[in-house]
DNA sequence: TACTGATAGTCAGCATACTGAGCAATATCG
DNA sequence: CGATATTGCTCAGTATGCTGACTATCAGTA
């Protein structure tokens, strides 16, 4: 019988679950209310202002049913807005806020603290290569969850 | 700005993500209808006979309140039973039942497959190596989600 | 231009996951 | 023994994430 231990797909959900609860707990402490997809988002939008729903959703890899709620609650916070593209009016064109911003600049650091926690198990050098390793897994799967990374083209 | 590509807890999404539909995927495609989750609990259950939900929560590392509607399901599909315990009438006994056994025993070589599937963009060294990162990192974080791994005491 | 297919977004429904609260039962300790 | 704390479980509420379906719009083409 294959112990739980031997299981990459086991291991992934802890992984990801203890990430989840640092990240959650860091930024709570530090006086914010946002999740790690609405972080995600927002850096993003700001990165990339102007971009529609479903570019988004490809650079961070989630899917676009996904994130019709999270930029609901972003809206609904202040940070983001939504407004109609004119090119096409399908389409919704993804702004921050200077509110977003703000919450933005002050977050990041957090965040980025938040990340090292996460590895706080590993040196610098088995840190790096769990990343690499993880890097090579999800480039070769990047097809097989129905929500892919996808480039901008240009 | 850092890349997303950066960040340990994007990555452990991203991971996880693709194990969950590669999990699926598979077990969909036997003909099976389970998830992750449901898997892990059954497993659990048939190695621990008896067992109660706070018990089998630890052993795997989900919240209580998350194994409520797991057990639920479970049970709706007829894969496990939920009694009351003799010894503490608080507590919930939980057991397999035989369609659960069968359904284990053929859908245990699927769920081995899909973890091979996984890991396709590595060899089998850097799986190895992944794995052992994964658990080295994860034991160092285990007391930092809500929902900690925990051994059965003797 | 009319038809066909593809695309952007939303929605309903389901299954994790979590927080926080509550109830019932058990354990502990003065 | 009785007050208190703890434990097992459930529930309400919120936020991902997914499948599948639907509407509106756009793009390509006969």
């Amino acid at each position: 019988m294959k112990d739980n231990n031997d299981m990459p797909g086991h291991l992934a959900r802890r992984f990801q679950q203890i990430a989840v609860a640092v990240f959650l707990a860091e930024v709570g402490d530090a006086g914010f209310d946002l999740t790690p997809v609405q972080y995600a988002a927002l850096a993003t939008i700001k990165a990339n202002p102007g971009l529609d729903q479903v570019t988004l959703a490809g650079l961070i890899a989630y899917d676009r049913t996904t994130i019709t709620g999270v930029i609901d609650r972003l809206v609904q916070k202040g940070l983001a807005e939504r407004r109609a593209s004119s090119r096409d009016r399908r389409a919704r064109e993804l702004e921050i806020t200077d509110e977003g911003r703000r919450t933005l600049r002050k977050i990041t650091p957090v965040v980025e603290s938040a990340q090292r926690i996460m590895l706080r198990g590993l040196n610098a050098r088995e840190g790096e290569e769990l990343m690499r390793l993880l890097r090579k897994a999800i480039a070769a799967g990047n097809e097989l969850s129905r929500a892919p990374l996808r480039d901008v083209q240009a």
